[in-house]
DNA sequence: TGCATAATAGGACGGTCGTTCTATTGTGCT
DNA sequence: AGCACAATAGAACGACCGTCCTATTATGCA
């Protein structure tokens, strides 16, 4: 068990590794559904075989690259919020950090978003574990909108519920705008909407 | 040029009209990159040169299932909305219908806004199709939103962009969490999003 | 009813897909 | 250095894709 993490990384992992970088540059792109191991090998300069190895199947692969990307969107976005003071600041730093995040994603895409549209009505594991990450980040902005309202920085009466609802349609609508439409200046008009539902609640 | 409208419907054009039918439902569950020929013309008992002869292409199929999307969009949406006065109550109208048609849509899925994830960075005609049509309805709303602030139903400073943006956030995120999360009361979060809106410009 | 032509079927094409098998190359330990 | 074995390559598979070509069937008008 515990002795895999004194372990070494062999040549293997090193190079699965950055398969798995470049499989999650390519699915932020063309979605999860557009990774395929062919464009994928082709990218590594590996035979497709080769690269094939590394993952038991593409289903396993696609899954691995959601978790990949689910730790990275941890640790841009949530624990260096966790170090703001609880309540609103704390809120604010989540909402600011995903914006950031979106906005640098702005090239690339977020699987967070396109998977949801993806696998809205395919069955299968990549769909319960897409669901669960984004469950898990909504519990989270939830959670830190209820501080809110306990530190007296938000209404008592506050429905975070409806608070996590609107601020998610915010990002929806920056990803939209920005990636889709290319319209500019959506980036102010997603901290506008957010000052604006923090300001009437 | 005008003695085609009116001929009659030949047997050809009006099992044209079908496919087209069962393309848009099937481009609505599956997403128009999804929408096939083999699995279009499974759906019609007919062979696939069968169903391939009445489009040039499969990107005019799409386009074509497209066109047929919009049209009944603004019939069902746009049209009906125009019968309530200018300003507050047109837009009100709007918003309304648009939300009783994506939850309408919550079992087989909105094109516009699947497709908006599709083709965000595929570019082609089926992109540009897209993208005038989005545009073309977020024009439609921010000119309702002038005429509710001319109206003096909105304040005189609204920013009817920022409006719009914020609406479009809405319906995008009641059909995440209707389609892809499953949380239910999603519908009343749209409408109640709404009505802050309204009331805090 | 016959005939021109529209509508559809059937088959084949080259391509890409995920996956499997076998062979070859490379690594790392004793 | 040699050996066990991990890592990768290469070719082949069946399946599905869009598209094309040719034959057959159905339609609708004279």
């Amino acid at each position: 068990m515990t002795e895999v993490l004194h372990k070494p990384l062999r040549k293997g992992e090193q190079t699965r590794a950055s398969i798995l970088d470049v499989a999650l540059d390519l699915a932020s792109r063309e979605g999860l559904e557009g990774l395929t191991i062919g464009v994928l090998a082709e990218r590594m300069s590996m035979s497709k075989s080769g690269v094939f190895a590394h993952f038991g199947s593409r289903e396993d692969l696609q899954i691995d690259v959601l978790k990949l990307y689910h730790q990275q969107f941890e640790q841009e976005v949530f624990y260096p919020s966790l170090r703001e003071p609880r309540g609103l600041p704390r809120l604010q730093s989540l909402f600011s950090r995903w914006i950031a995040r979106v906005s640098l994603e702005i090239a690339s895409g977020c699987i967070y978003i396109s998977g949801a549209v993806e696998y809205d009505d395919r069955p299968g594991p990549i769909r319960e574990h897409l669901v669960t990450m984004v469950r898990t980040w909504q519990l989270a902005l939830q959670r830190a909108a209820q501080q809110a309202v306990d530190e007296h920085h938000l209404a008592p009466d506050t429905d975070t519920q409806q608070l996590v609802f609107e601020m998610y349609g915010l990002v929806l609508a920056l990803h939209h705008d920005a990636r889709f439409i290319r319209s500019p200046g959506c980036v102010d008009r997603a901290h506008a909407g957010f000052a604006r539902l923090i300001a009437s609640t």
